[in-house]
RNA sequence: CGGGGAAUAGCUCAGCCUGGUAGAGCACUGCGUUCGGGACGCAGGGGCCGGAGGUUCGAAUCCUCUUUCCCCGACCA
């Protein structure tokens, strides 16, 4: 007789094991993945690029472009899951739209051609013209438009999280500047412009509450609306000092903003009268405002800087090279020269000897002719000042305008604002600090929504154009920022929040001990059941590589199991952060964790 | 894309100037000793010296080209 074959294979499988909770936050080293370094790789320059590669977060496959390792990943998640958390409470909805999009959409919003080549194009085997999506304005606007025809319908708030490729010209700082990278990015619409303010706040509000939950020192701060276009927008700015924007903000008020963007004032009061004859000096190979002060012995803000630009005129063919005054202590602020003259470039070295006569280093104003000259306002509220003589190796002091020089054509905010700088709210003076930007918001209008005709019937019936915003967060970048603003010389301290792990049990002797390796998974087992997403370090290695490890890859909370406390009935705990370890009871240690926890 | 630097073992680097059998530390494998702060000893494995051409009896080393990476400028989450 023939052996019976079970009916099915469901009537041997366990199905009551799938009823049991899955607990896949609970980890054991010994069936992890952990690679870490003591060196760090030397092509990386920052604290939080060389701290991921060594804790062994990512892995570079290209320039820019990164393998997320588990530990890493489990950053990411963390940070993935309170961005949807808070997206969702805040009425945004979920969808996932594709990263490979056609060229038709992209030539119909006009991006095709003005996106420019950080764009990633592709063609299909038939030679039809594909982009890897640097963003998602087009296919959300499409989506909109064909599903939404009603005023009913809105407002609607979509979001995604999802890779992003932008062909970056100088990938940097790992994981920072990515040329692949994951991000949030949400789209309202809206029938009207007040509803779309309502929105933009509810967002302004809700990604306070997302940096706050990841435990970030963060500021609001408003910003330049750059090629994405639009009107109202906010960045917002994990501090730290190797930040690539310089923000300016107010501490006597609510004032932040980029200092792209941050006004800086008019002078108060009028110009003082010409008190001094105009001479010129020899400064020999003084081609710096500072060197220059410091030889004539005057102030750095009693001197003036030329800058020379081109304004390139594209239907004539030709340029215009006009002179930008700036005072000797500040910068210029290109955004706002380009407001106010429009696109332009540096004059090369041999355009400005052919405009002036004269090597850069020494031009100035004064006896230029018909050249266009426009000054900074602090520049226009001078008098007395220094500036090139346009003849090598000579200065020109005691110049004024309307005596020596004809006043400037133009009178602009021109210049990068400095600390000290009086608040454009009027209500105090300004300071600046450094940050990262992880987060922006727009009110696009009606940008998109009217070239890729997007609209919707209102209540009287008429077609009228959506109103838009766009909110983005650059959900991998802030794992980089986090480690930015989070380290010390042993290496990453995460807020617990995102924390790979949020506790580690370190045992001494797991293998050996029995009552070590009882305690150890007693503990593990308790904390797993509480939900608490703890790393049982049961490879047994050395101590000492065992917490620089776990300190490397920034674990917030650390227990010891030993032989020695558990002779006395304790464990130690250690927060990432503390100086001293402190002994506590085996039984106390569930709950102390538990309250940690809870409270961040 | 412009300007600077670099490429030798998985990582950090030496060797190159002055051509002559490819090295160290960390990491990895085995054994032993260690075991509360990235241990030690012994024995191993691992490199077409980024690639292609050239000069030379002979090239990691000198020359040319090329690719890649990093840093400084214009972009942006």
């Amino acid at each position: 007789m023939r052996q019976r074959l079970p009916r099915s294979i469901w009537t041997t499988f366990p199905v009551e094991s799938l009823l049991r909770p899955c607990r896949p936050i609970a980890m054991r080293s010994s069936r992890f993945f952990l690679s870490t370094l003591k060196e760090a790789p030397s092509d990386a320059e920052i604290v939080s690029h060389q701290l991921m590669l060594r804790a062994g977060m990512i892995k570079r496959l290209a320039g820019g472009i990164y393998t997320w390792m588990p530990v890493g990943l489990r950053v990411v998640r963390k940070v993935e899951k309170i961005v949807r958390e808070e997206m969702d409470r805040a009425g945004a909805i979920e969808l996932s739209m594709p990263a490979v999009q056609p060229a038709e959409l992209w030539q119909e919003s006009g991006r095709w051609e003005k996106y420019g080549p950080e764009l990633l194009r592709c063609k299909d085997r038939h030679q039809r013209d594909f982009v890897i999506g640097p963003t998602h304005e087009e296919v959300i606007t499409d989506v909109v438009r064909r599903e939404v025809k009603s005023y009913r319908q809105l407002p609607l708030h979509f979001y995604q999280v999802q890779v992003k490729f932008r062909d970056e010209i100088r990938p940097r700082f790992g994981i920072m500047r990515g040329r692949e990278f994951v991000m949030k990015d949400g789209y309202s619409f809206h029938c009207s412009f007040e509803d779309l303010q309502r929105e933009y706040r509810n967002m302004f509000d809700t990604y306070t509450r997302i940096f706050t939950r990841l435990g970030l020192k963060f500021r609001a701060v408003a910003a330049d609306t750059g090629s994405i276009g639009g009107t109202g927008s906010h960045e917002f700015h994990v501090l730290a000092d190797s930040g690539e924007d310089a923000l300016a903000y107010c501490p006597d008020s609510s004032f932040a903003a980029n200092v792209e963007l941050a006004e800086a004032l008019a002078p108060p009061g009028i110009r003082s009268a010409a008190s001094a004859i105009l001479q010129k000096v020899a400064t020999p190979g003084r081609t710096r405002c500072e060197d220059v002060a410091a030889l004539l012995d005057v102030p750095l803000t009693q001197t003036v800087k030329a800058i020379a630009i081109v304004v390139d005129r594209p239907l004539t063919g030709s340029g215009e090279f006009v002179l930008i005054l700036l005072r000797g202590d500040h910068n210029l602020n290109e955004i706002k020269a380009q407001k106010v003259v429009g696109e332009f470039r540096f004059a090369r070295d041999e355009e400005i000897v052919t405009a002036l006569g004269c090597q850069p280093g020494y031009i100035g104003p004064v006896g230029v002719g018909s050249l266009r000259v426009v000054a900074d306002r602090s520049v226009a509220a001078m008098s007395d000042f220094v500036c090139g003589a346009n003849e090598a190796d000579f200065h020109l002091t005691g110049v004024n305008f309307g005596r020596d020089v004809e006043e400037p054509a133009v009178v602009a905010d021109l210049r990068n604002v400095v600390a000290g700088d009086p608040s454009p709210d009027g209500k105090g003076r300004l300071e600046l600090c450094r940050g990262i930007e992880v987060g922006h918001i727009f009110q696009l209008r009606t940008k998109y929504a009217e070239a890729l005709k997007c609209s919707f019937l209102d209540e009287s019936g008429r077609s009228r154009t959506m109103e838009m915003g766009c909110y983005g967060i650059g959900v991998t970048r802030i794992v980089g920022a986090a480690i930015e603003q989070g380290h010390d010389e042993r290496g990453i301290i995460f807020p617990a929040a995102i924390a790979p792990f949020e506790v580690c049990i370190v045992p001494m002797g797991y293998a050996k001990s029995e009552a070590v390796r009882d305690a150890a998974d007693a503990l593990y087992c308790e904390l797993t059941r509480a939900g608490i997403d703890v790393l049982l370090d049961d490879r047994n290695e050395r101590p000492g590589v065992m917490f620089a490890e776990m300190e490397l890859i920034g674990v917030p909370h650390r227990v010891v199991v030993g032989e020695r406390g558990l002779a006395q009935g304790k464990l130690e705990y250690r927060g990432r952060v503390d100086t001293e370890p402190q002994m506590l009871p085996v039984a106390a240690l569930g709950r102390f964790l538990k309250e940690r926890l809870c409270s961040g």
